[in-house]
DNA sequence: AATAGCATCCGAAACGTTTTGGGAAGTCAA
DNA sequence: TTGACTTCCCAAAACGTTTCGGATGCTATT
């Protein structure tokens, strides 16, 4: 690992004249700048990012911790967002490292090595909670932060969320516009924001006429949580006639519920979920889903860090993003058995 | 953000025995041991990590850049190999972080400024080519590192891996026995190992029983790529009666190809994956595939970075673990139709 | 009483970078 | 010739930590 030291002693200039030739300052000869840059390229020199992060008093990096329990988007959406978001920081000088994290107690460990050992400059939250210790610490220690998802107060922090209430009442309304009087919703459990939002949607859409809303079942936001849901579901005396579901795999778990049950979806009974997942357009049949109406999610939360970082007030910087319907083949009309 | 000094100052010690005594050294008395570490707790005292890789000239990080294209595995297990090597990794204090990158020369450039930069002790690489300029790089720089894959020659690097070579071939000679004589393959690009040697299986598993092997398709490792080349596969005037995939994504995506043309898997055509991803549970009809014999890879990969960076010899860290069927409904016996 | 040994503590240097506040030539106008 | 400006460069300080090599005072030994 070479040093500014070196590559000064081996040009005859002084550290300083080359780490101001290599950052383009203009009092340096363009002739020297371009024998320092020719020199650092060929010995492969890079600046030691610790001694940068602590001269400069910033690390250059935007973290985010990645909870291991199943969540909001499955991973590919979710990574894919990341990604994106990654590239536009890494226009800003900004390295995002995501540090996965077994379970909450770890997270927060985690959190305060990030901030209190001054190793990211802002993190990015996801997989919110309507109480999140994790908004509350931040807020506490004054780093820029940018949740994906919303918690119970968010009028005071920055944030990016699809607008799941909206989305599930639409789809209620849809589902209820196709004759369905009995529509179950498999929600996911209700301390995740996401999913007490889309089961809030699913409420507020069975209200506006006047339909009863016992229908439901909380499971995890998996495969094998929607396949259990769906079962119980099935069992129940006012059996459902559709199956609102708060996550693809969720949905994809009951699909194969239904299926056991000998029930075809789209036709016996409709089933519709939420994320559009690359495998949601795989299922048998082709399921019905929604997604958010964007396709710069990531960018656009790129933006608002470096938003929040150049010091932007936090409420112009709260984005609630519409949700679109997928229509595929398993939202049917409703069955004519009871 | 509270430092050392200031800690120092409200103590009435000096800098050197505060971070002595946070650090645990016996010289120093344990009254005032304890003193100093209930003073830091109080305050959220953590060491500034530049300052600390600076001066101990590590980063006490494992770094692993994250390629945005489909991969290996589905991104679901992967990321939960990754949480468990972090997990192990953070008992040895090193921080596991990850990197997504959009395209292979992003990538190259994230490996220099994480190698060249002093940012990351040691690497993991993931999603292996048989050619891969990743570790030539790494072993240029001679930095500690494992793989997650292996590459065209893999005598001389740490790695871990699973035996595709052999699971191809034990998956060939399963369908084989079943009665199946025309055997497709659908492959994964051939410049990925994991794709290479799977297709190397595949063809020794049909060679030892002199069977033909020209019924073969490359696609991306997506349910879309499985899709379209079980699609293109269904055309040959030698209609294939089993479909050996690359990756579960792809068979999923053949199974819904297969069920266009009214082909029901494991009745009318056989269909098995590798991963066994969790949604492979969930398809209909459930998948046959298979998966790495080990319920431990991530924290193995761990224990060789520990090792690799103990000095250990890299010849010495070589890990291929066996791959063992999961046997579904797909995987029947041949059909009678020609 | 002198010395050795021990238990505690501390000053100062070092890690490699960025940045402040100039300094030494050279140029130009008066 | 002088002074003012420019251009190009540099010394030194600072970021916060770890660690080397003592220093200080006390107890036990001779």
């Amino acid at each position: 690992m070479s040093n500014l030291r070196l590559l000064a002693k081996s040009l005859g200039l002084s550290i300083t004249t080359v780490s101001r030739a290599l950052d383009g300052y203009s009092d340096v000869a363009p002739p020297t700048r371009e024998r320092v840059r020719a020199a650092a390229r060929a010995i492969n020199y890079r600046p030691n990012s610790a001694a940068r992060s602590l001269r400069r008093r910033r690390a250059e990096v935007v973290a985010v911790t990645l909870p291991l329990e199943p969540g909001q988007f499955g991973p590919p959406l979710f990574l894919n967002m990341l990604a994106v978001c990654s590239q536009r920081l890494a226009e800003n000088g900004l390295d995002l490292m995501l540090l996965p994290t077994a379970n909450a107690a770890a997270e927060m460990e985690t959190y305060r090595r990030l901030v209190d050992g001054g190793r990211a400059d802002a993190v990015i939250v996801v997989r919110t909670r309507l109480d999140d210790e994790r908004v509350a610490f931040l807020k506490n220690r004054g780093i820029p932060f940018v949740t994906h998802g919303r918690i119970a107060d968010s009028s005071d922090h920055a944030f990016i969320d699809g607008d799941g209430a909206a989305g599930f009442a639409e789809a209620t309304r849809l589902l209820v516009s196709l004759g369905h009087r009995r529509i179950a919703h498999i929600a996911a459990p209700q301390d995740l924001t996401f999913a007490h939002l889309r089961r809030k949607g699913w409420k507020a859409g069975l209200q506006a006429h006047d339909l009863p809303d016992q229908l439901e079942c909380i499971a995890l936001p998996t495969e094998e949580g929607g396949y259990e849901a769906a079962r119980q579901l099935l069992e129940r005396p006012e059996r459902p006639t559709a199956l609102l579901c708060a996550t693809d795999s969720i949905a994809t778990g009951a699909l194969s519920a239904l299926k056991e049950k000998g029930l075809r979806a789209g036709r016996d009974i409709a089933v519709i979920g939420h994320d559009n997942l690359p495998s949601a357009a795989f299922t048998d049949p082709p399921l019905s889903t929604m997604e958010i109406a964007a396709p710069d999610v990531g960018r656009r939360l790129a933006d608002m860090l470096i938003a929040r970082l150049g010091g932007r007030d936090p409420r112009e910087l709260q984005t609630i993003l519409p949700v679109r319907q997928v229509l595929r083949a398993t939202h049917g009309p409703a069955a004519n058995w009871t």
